[in-house]
RNA sequence: GUGAGUGUAGCUCAGUCGGUAGAGCUCCUGACUGUGGAUCAGGCGGCCGUGGGUUCGAGCCCCACCACUCACCCCA
């Protein structure tokens, strides 16, 4: 074993993998930019008080998952999601007055101080999106069309999307005593975590898989049927839309998102080949946060992506064994050098991926090297070019070779650049 | 925090009845001193997770700890 290792819960993404993070973010921001999302990048480290008001006391999440470092005074923590801190960003620089800043997204780490599992870190990643300033049932909409494009992008299938109504302000209080109710004279029946969510969180009392809870929960009483008017309006409208738009879903009333910013629209994308964690990514509405942060009375609206588990479900690698290089220099002896590093700045400053060897070599090692790492052109300097004050260009593909003088060079990379 | 499983080479794994370690893959080198792939040969690489105990002797048996994996809670 190593003397030092990645922590508990953390990783490290190698050469080889990293490729595959890349092109997910490449056709991320390409598609994002499409539907008018620009990018924030907000600090990972934020005040713990933050976190508190936004997500909430009560949840696990700031219960018991957070890092939280307290220097002095102050007490911070490592960020567990992302809509807070972009609020934050939001309503600090105020953005509400600068066009075009209404539509953000990220794309970093986040930290959760957990036992990791399958589909679980302490460090993870996310990307997410968030719309801020707009109410219209058709934001709701957008954005999820939008996220089911961009998982048929990367080649991500097999997904189910879940969708509930939360309720709001005016409605969730009643809804919540209503549950209360149903609950008390059943409390004997149900577990020990349901007691405690009875008297802290009763809605999460739905995230229980105790059987004979799930069993006492069937007849309860569901926030679909005690929305307000206007949450049952607004998701009517969200509903309309996505039929419109063709996108299939299911109505899960027993949805409850963990953090307790959500009003109305709460959604979740899963999946069955994610482990016990099959829930790949979430989002919802969230008016009244905005103000919340000290903001104007703002609505907001926005998901976030667990990328690690995005990978999890990405077509197998098809091992585009992308060569890392273009042309391979070999020099053949110390007197070669010179005339090797030479041309390989010529070539790179004409824009070609070059691989210059180092080190003593022979002919074979360099050709072995060049085959190795798919390198479909080597450049050979040896005693005889350096008299003939030139190169040697080998194609491996085809085995054939021609002599190459320094001065043409530049036309070598043009000839390079127009087969790549 | 709780439970179960697993720790031997960079990777995947053998290792008999307890006798101080092996294979395949990868990497490097060589096979007429300037020509790759296939083949062959060789080389690098191990505090057998760590520490104790039993024993003449421990990779193997016992104990503790650590790490990893999966699961619970909950979530991305």
């Amino acid at each position: 074993m190593p003397r030092y290792q990645a922590l508990r819960g953390t990783r490290d993404i190698l050469p080889g993998e990293v490729e595959k993070w890349q092109r997910v973010e490449r056709i991320a921001r390409a598609l994002l930019d499409r539907y008018g999302f620009r990018e924030i990048r907000t600090p990972i480290i934020e005040p713990t008080e933050l976190f508190v008001r936004s997500v909430g006391g009560s949840t696990d999440i700031v219960r018991k998952e957070m890092f939280t470092l307290v220097l002095s005074e102050d007490s911070v923590s490592l960020r567990p999601e992302g809509t807070a801190p972009v609020v934050r960003a939001f309503v600090q620089a105020g953005l509400d007055r600068v066009a075009g800043a209404d539509r953000l997204y990220y794309i970093g780490p986040m930290f959760r101080y957990e036992r990791p599992q399958k589909g679980r870190q302490r460090q993870f990643h996310q990307i997410g999106v968030e719309v801020i300033g707009s109410d219209d049932p058709l934001v709701d909409a957008e954005t999820i069309e939008m996220l089911l494009y961009l998982l048929e992008e990367l080649g991500v299938s097999e997904t189910s999307l879940a969708l509930n109504s939360v309720g709001d302000a005016v409605c969730r209080p009643g809804y919540r005593e209503a549950l209360r109710a149903y609950l008390a004279p059943r409390l004997a029946l149900l577990c020990a975590d349901c007691n405690r969510r009875y008297e802290e969180n009763p809605l999460r009392v739905f995230d229980c898989k105790v059987e004979t809870c799930r069993g006492e929960l069937a007849a309860a009483p569901a926030m679909l049927d005690h929305l307000c008017e206007d949450c049952r309006r607004h998701f009517d409208s969200v509903r309309s839309y996505l039929d419109r738009f063709g996108i299939e879903y299911m109505i899960d009333p027993r949805l409850v998102r963990g953090l307790d910013y959500y009003v109305r629209t709460a959604f979740e994308l899963l999946s069955e080949q994610l482990g016990a964690q099959n829930s790949l990514m979430g989002g919802g509405r969230y008016d009244g946060l905005v103000k919340e942060m000290g903001g104007k009375d703002l609505p907001g609206f926005g998901w976030a992506l667990g990328l690690e588990r995005l990978m999890m479900l990405l077509p197998a690698d098809r091992a585009e064994a992308t060569a890392s290089a273009d042309i391979l220099i070999a020099p053949l002896d110390a007197p070669a050098r010179t005339a090797a590093a030479l041309a390989a700045r010529t070539l790179r400053r004409a824009g070609v991926r070059v691989l210059l060897e180092a080190g003593e070599r022979s002919l074979t090692s360099h050709l072995r090297r060049a085959d190795r790492l798919g390198v479909p052109l080597v450049l050979i300097i040896g005693e005889q070019e350096v008299a003939a004050g030139g190169y040697t260009l080998r194609d491996m593909r085809s085995g054939e070779q021609r002599p190459v003088p320094v001065s043409e060079l530049t036309r070598l990379a043009e000839e390079i650049l127009r087969e790549a």
